[in-house]
DNA sequence: TTGATTTGTTAGTCATGGCTAACTTTTTTA
DNA sequence: TAAAAAAGTTAGCCATGACTAACAAATCAA
């Protein structure tokens, strides 16, 4: 049992494309992730892409056969998940305690998730006392590693009349997250959806006495809880 | 005075190069920095010591001539300025909110010295309330980028019977902070010079109603001020 | 089922930042 | 002042992680 894991000897790029995968496989749950779609999710070339997941397989984190599609091992996942809650317990931080907005957290903690330290990040945790969500609604991995996936669905997914409440947003676009606050949206808002426009696939929705119209883009992005 | 220099393009070894540049040329003030002893201070070969002068000196942070010593422009001091800040208050947050002790800061801070958001850096100082001190005693440089090096002698240099008080360590060997902590210094504690013994240069000194022998290594790297 | 398209792989190149070994210049010292 | 030593430089190599271009395999669609 010698654990090396522990070392963690990985670049930031390794730690990069093991976080991808993991995302892909396990957050968007596409049911079969291929090279190109990891190319593509980390805006690298597919040669590129092709080169590290041979070398991730031979340090044993990812799997795949010739031409077939990847996935992780558990220790390729526990890297996967310590990164991802390094990353949302310095969103975290950095909205409580440093006045950042929820859309300009991401791009610093994509930075401070690669700080090797686990005392750093255990007693940031403390310090905050054991935030349960980030800025975006999304579940913090505790440290035992243990990973949640918050059930929600997309927005763009109701029918007309049906009431839900925002439990959680994408956090990759920093003028999505704007917008979503621009016109008066937040975690936990509650939200009527008033008509689906088959045409553009846009919707009209309801809350705080506001009406919007959103588009289907928009709307995927935002995920919610329906309500009663 | 399109100042681009806020844009920050450096890799984190241009950083480390620049950084220790500094660190020689003024912290240290070395009459004469050169080739060999920027490398041996960083760990790393004359040769490559030189491919990154070389590259420094076209990006108009270092300058020096062919075979001559080295010096940095006044745009290298303000990024290795930068770093400092960056690094000193960092391990302030770590002391003093994450239950760090003092020799295990140092090690982290290098990694968070280099994380690019002046925001970040900039609230830190604030939720702190502008501390102007670092762990080990030394100044923290201002938002503005100014810096003052601390009046500070080395606890070696004071002569029997002299007596003052402990004002920065240097932080650069984690052996030697846990050995200061361990016999029961700290900053502001007052140390009385007992006995200079010139056969091997160890001396001896009184603090807190305890009396013990250190060497001339050891008080080299404890600084002081000399009271009355 | 076969041809087109998509997906994955390989080869070869580049930039960065290390290294060693060999060389040149400067400085020291005898 | 001339060797010797030290300091600085250069050439050539390596690993990492990007890239493009060319090719092979798998999948999709007619
Ligand atoms: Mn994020
Ligand atoms: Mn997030
Ligand atoms: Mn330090
Ligand atoms: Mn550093």
């Amino acid at each position: 049992m010698t654990n090396k894991s522990n070392l963690n000897n990985l670049t930031k790029s390794e730690e990069d494309y093991l976080k991808a995968l993991f995302q892909l496989l396990v957050e968007d749950d596409s049911e079969k992730v291929g090279n190109n779609l990891l190319a593509d999710y980390l805006n690298v070339s597919p040669a590129s892409t092709n080169n590290m997941v041979k070398k991730l397989k031979t340090k044993n984190y990812v799997v795949s056969e010739k031409y077939g599609k990847l996935d992780l091992t558990e220790q390729g996942k526990s890297i996967a998940v310590r990164l991802i809650r390094k990353h949302r317990l310095w969103e975290t931080f950095l909205c409580k305690y440093l006045n950042f907005s929820w859309d300009e957290v991401h791009e610093v903690a994509e930075q401070l998730e690669h700080i090797k330290s686990s005392k750093l990040i255990d007693e940031l945790d403390r310090f905050m006392d054991f935030p349960e969500k980030d800025p975006h609604g999304e579940i913090i991995p505790n440290a035992d590693g243990e990973y949640a996936v918050l059930p929600k669905i997309m927005l763009s997914s109701l029918a007309e009349g049906e009431v839900c409440k925002l439990i959680a947003v994408d956090d990759g676009s920093v003028n999505f997250l704007k917008y979503v606050s621009e016109i008066g949206l937040a975690l936990s808002s509650e939200i009527k959806v008033i008509e689906v426009r088959e045409f553009d696939n846009s919707i009209r929705i309801q809350f705080n006495d506001t009406i919007e119209t959103v588009t289907r883009k928009f709307a995927d992005n935002v995920f919610v809880k329906k309500l009663v």
